[in-house]
DNA sequence: ACAGTTTCCCGTAAATGC
DNA sequence: TGCATTTACGGGAAACTG
C-alpha cells in the first residue's frame, strides 16, 4: 500500500493551458475572472482506478491550511481567491494513451472579500500562488489522499498587468533551478547574473519573433538594464520604476504583432544606440540605412535612420518613431518603400546597412505596387499613404541659406530627375 | 384625501439619465448588465411627506402584473428582467427647490432565466419596456399607493444593438402623440410620413454635429429611404435588412467622432448621389471638389469627388473613401490639404463646391503646415502621411497613348512648376 | 495627493440558441 | 444551416482605496 502511495502523490502531472487567447505563450498567470483550462493526467495506467479518482481543484490549498494553523495573525498576507464553481471531476479513459486524465475547462477565480490581516507588503505581481489539484479514495479499506500543484501562479486584475506578471514568471523561472520553491520569492528576491537574463530575455524575442538576440543587441540591452560590477542584475532594477522590463517588453508585443517577418530575418538591427548607429552609417554609402527600436517610448516604437553624404560630410538622420497604431495601418515594409523626403518627394532609403538594395531585404511584403493603381469596379480611386519629410535644410527656406551647399546638390539631382522623366514619357502626336 | 391622491399620481416625474457615457444622447436604451441612474421628483412641495415615501423601482411592474392575471399562457412574451440589488429610496430634500427627491444610482439590470412561454415575435430591440417607481404610505390612517414609470425603454445585450435599440425609440418617438402608449407598437408598427421621418432624422443630424439636414440632402435620403406613393414609410422598410438605418446611424456615429466642426459649418454636402455630384461639377472650374458619403459602406465612411477639365473633356474622380480607422490617424482637413495625383504629386484639390478655395474653408483645421518641419528637442525628423493617388492616366502608363493631350498639359504645368521653384530658390552662393 | 490596483464598459469576436 | 442574440474578454480609462 506505501508503494501505491508513493507512486500516487507524484502520479498527477498538471498541465496548464492559457489564461487568454493573447496569452497563448504566457501561461502562469491568471486573470480573476477569466476562464482558463487544466487538464490533469493519472500517470500510473491502472484501468481500476477509473471512475474512482474524484479530482478538485483548490487554490492556494497549503496556504490556506498554513494560515488557519499556525501564523494566523503573525504575517502579512497574499490576496485571497477561490474557484467560483465546483470543479470536481472525475479522471476518465484518456483517449491515446488509455491513461486516465480529466480536463478542467472553465476554471475560474475570484478574489475572497479582503481578510483585516490581507496587507501583502509586494505587489499584486510579487505574490505566487498555486493551484493544487486534490483527491481521496479507498482502495483495499485504505483511505488515500493524493495531491499535485501546478508552477506558481501570478494572479492578476487586468490585463494591463500582464506585463508585471511576466516579469515576476521570468525571474523566477531562472531561480528555480537553484532554489527551494518559495512563494514568498519576491519579498527578498535573489539577483540573477547578467549571463542568465540575457538568456531569457534572448529567448522572449525568439518566441515573439522566431530569432534571438545576437551579441550586439545583447550589449545594448546590458547598459539598458543596469548590471553591477559583479554581474548581477537586482530584481528592483529590472522591474520597478521605469525599469528596462516595460520597455522590453513593449517591442516585444511590436514585434509580436507586426514585425514578425522583419525581425525573423534579422532585418531589425533594434537594439543600437543612436550613437552606435551613427558611427556605422557614416562609412557607409548615401542612402543606407538601418531601423532601431525608439528608447524613449514605453509602447514599442521603431524608427529608421538613414547617411547622406553631402560636401564630403556624413549626415545621419532618424525619422520619428513609428507606433504600433501607426502600423496598424501601413506596413513598416509600405513605409520604407514610399518613404520621401523634400518637396521632391525623393526616396532618401537605399540600402539597408550593411548593403542589401532595400527591395531585395523588404520587396516581398510590399502590399502592392504604386506604380500599378488598381482600377477596382468600385469607380473610386485608390490611394495610398507616402510619408514625407522636410529635412531641416530644403530649397524653399531661406533661412538656411548658410546651407547653400546641400541644396545645390538637390537641385543638381532634381534635374536630373526631370531630364530623366523627360525621357521616359510618351512623345507628344 | 381622494385630492391628494390623485396629485401625488402624477406627481413622480423620472428623468433618466444615460445608460453608457456614448449614449448620453441616446437615452431611453438599457443594456443589461450596465449601470444606469434615474432620478424622481415628487412635484408636490410638502415637506411633512419627508422619509414618508420609500420608493422602489421595479421593471416591467405592470407587465408582470397582467401576466399573472389573466393571459398567462395566452400569447407570447417578451424577455423578462429584474433589478439585481434593492434600490428602494427614501425621497429627502432636493437642494435647490426645496421639493423631495432621489438619486436612483447604480440600477442595473439582470434578464431572467428565459420563461417557457417567452418567446415574442418581434426583435429583441423591438420589445419596449419600462421601470416603474411605486411607493405605499399612510397619510391619516388611509394607505396610499402611488406610482410612476418612465418612458418606454428598450433592452439591449451587447453595444452593437444600440443601432436598432435606437431605430425603434425613435419611430416610438414620433408615434407616440397621436398612438395611445402601446409596448407591443413593434408588432404591428404603424408607418409614418416622409414629412414626420425626415424631421427625426434632420435632427440626428442637429445633434451628431449641430446641423440638421437641408432640402437637397432630404431628398436624396428619401430615395434611399423607399417611400411609398402616399409618401408613406414603413417600419419594415426603414429598418429592416439592410436598410437606410443602418447606413445613417454609421454616418451619423462618423460625424460625432471626426466631422463634427466641418459638418456644422456646412461644408460637407454628404448626402448626394454620384450622378448628382457628376452633374455639379461639370460645370465647375478645375480644382472643384465636394464631400460626400459612401452610399457602399455601412460603416461610414467620406469621400471626395473633383473636376478636372482637360480639352475640353470634363472628368470627375472620386477617391476611394475614408472610414473611421483613417480618420483616426489623419482628419479630414490634413487629409485635403496633402491629397496629390500622379507621380509628380499636383494637388487636384483647389475649391470647395461651389467656389470656397480650400484653405479657407478648411485651413483653420490644419493639424500643422506642411512647410514648416517641425525641429522637436527629440532629435528625429518629423513626417506625415501625404495621400497619393495616381489616376488611370498618367504620365508613365504607355498604354493610355490615346490620351495624350492631357499628358501634355501635365508636362507643361510641370515646367511652369519648376520654373516657379527655381524663381524661389535661394541662388547658389 | 498619489500610485498601485481594481472596476467599468465599449467594441469586436466568438459562441450560443433557435 | 443561417440569422439573431448573447457572452467573452482585450484594452483603455475611470474609479477606488488605502
Amino acid at each position: 500500500q506505501s508503494l501505491v502511495m508513493k507512486l500516487l502523490t507524484n502520479a498527477l502531472v498538471v498541465e496548464k493551458q492559457p489564461v487568454m487567447s493573447s496569452l497563448l505563450q504566457r501561461p502562469l498567470i491568471l486573470k480573476a475572472g477569466v476562464r482558463f483550462t487544466a487538464t490533469v493526467r493519472f500517470l500510473i495506467n491502472l484501468p481500476e482506478f477509473k471512475d474512482l479518482l474524484k479530482v478538485t481543484p483548490v487554490f492556494d490549498k497549503d496556504v490556506e491550511a498554513a494560515v488557519k494553523g499556525l501564523r494566523l495573525a503573525s504575517c502579512c498576507r497574499f490576496r485571497q481567491f477561490n474557484f467560483v464553481r465546483d470543479n470536481s471531476k472525475r479522471l476518465d479513459v484518456d483517449s491515446p494513451g488509455g491513461g486516465l486524465a480529466a480536463e478542467f475547462a472553465y476554471m475560474d477565480i475570484k478574489r475572497k472579500t479582503k481578510a483585516p490581516n490581507e496587507q501583502s507588503h509586494v505587489g499584486v505581481c510579487e505574490e505566487l500562488h498555486l493551484v493544487t489539484f486534490v483527491t481521496t479514495f479507498q482502495i483495499a479499506g485504505l483511505e488515500c489522499n493524493i495531491q499535485v500543484s501546478s508552477l506558481p501562479v501570478v494572479v492578476i486584475s487586468s490585463s494591463s498587468q500582464v506585463c508585471s506578471a511576466w516579469a515576476s514568471v521570468m525571474w523566477w523561472n531562472m531561480l528555480s533551478p537553484s532554489e527551494p520553491w518559495n512563494l514568498s520569492l519576491f519579498s527578498n528576491p535573489p539577483p540573477l547574473s547578467w549571463q542568465q537574463l540575457s538568456q531569457v530575455l534572448s529567448w522572449q524575442f525568439l518566441a515573439a519573433g522566431q530569432r534571438g538576440l545576437d551579441e550586439n543587441q545583447l550589449l545594448m540591452l546590458r547598459d539598458k538594464v543596469g548590471v553591477d560590477p559583479e554581474g548581477l542584475v537586482y530584481w528592483s532594477n529590472f522591474f520597478k520604476n521605469e525599469s528596462a522590463w516595460i520597455w522590453i517588453d513593449g517591442i516585444l508585443d511590436l514585434i509580436r504583432k507586426y514585425l514578425v517577418d522583419l525581425w525573423r530575418e534579422g532585418h531589425i538591427m533594434g537594439f543600437v544606440s543612436r550613437e552606435r548607429t551613427r558611427v556605422l552609417l557614416q562609412e557607409k554609402c548615401t542612402g543606407t540605412f538601418l531601423l532601431r527600436f525608439s528608447e524613449s517610448s514605453k509602447e514599442g516604437a521603431i524608427s529608421f535612420s538613414w547617411v547622406k553624404h553631402s560636401n564630403g560630410e556624413a549626415h545621419v538622420h532618424a525619422v520619428e518613431p513609428y507606433t504600433k497604431k501607426e502600423l496598424e495601418f501601413m506596413s513598416l515594409p509600405d513605409v520604407l518603400c514610399s518613404y520621401s523626403v523634400g518637396s521632391k518627394f525623393r526616396k532618401p532609403l537605399v540600402f539597408l546597412y550593411p548593403d542589401i538594395p532595400k527591395d531585395v531585404a523588404f520587396g516581398r511584403y510590399y502590399s502592392s505596387d504604386l506604380q500599378t493603381p488598381k482600377q477596382g469596379g468600385s469607380g473610386y480611386v485608390d490611394r495610398r499613404p507616402v510619408h514625407v519629410s522636410l529635412l531641416p535644410l530644403t530649397p524653399h527656406s531661406p533661412t538656411m541659406e548658410m546651407n547653400a551647399e546641400p541644396e545645390t546638390m538637390e537641385l543638381e539631382q532634381w534635374f536630373e530627375e526631370m531630364i530623366s522623366d523627360i525621357l521616359t514619357l510618351p512623345a507628344p502626336p
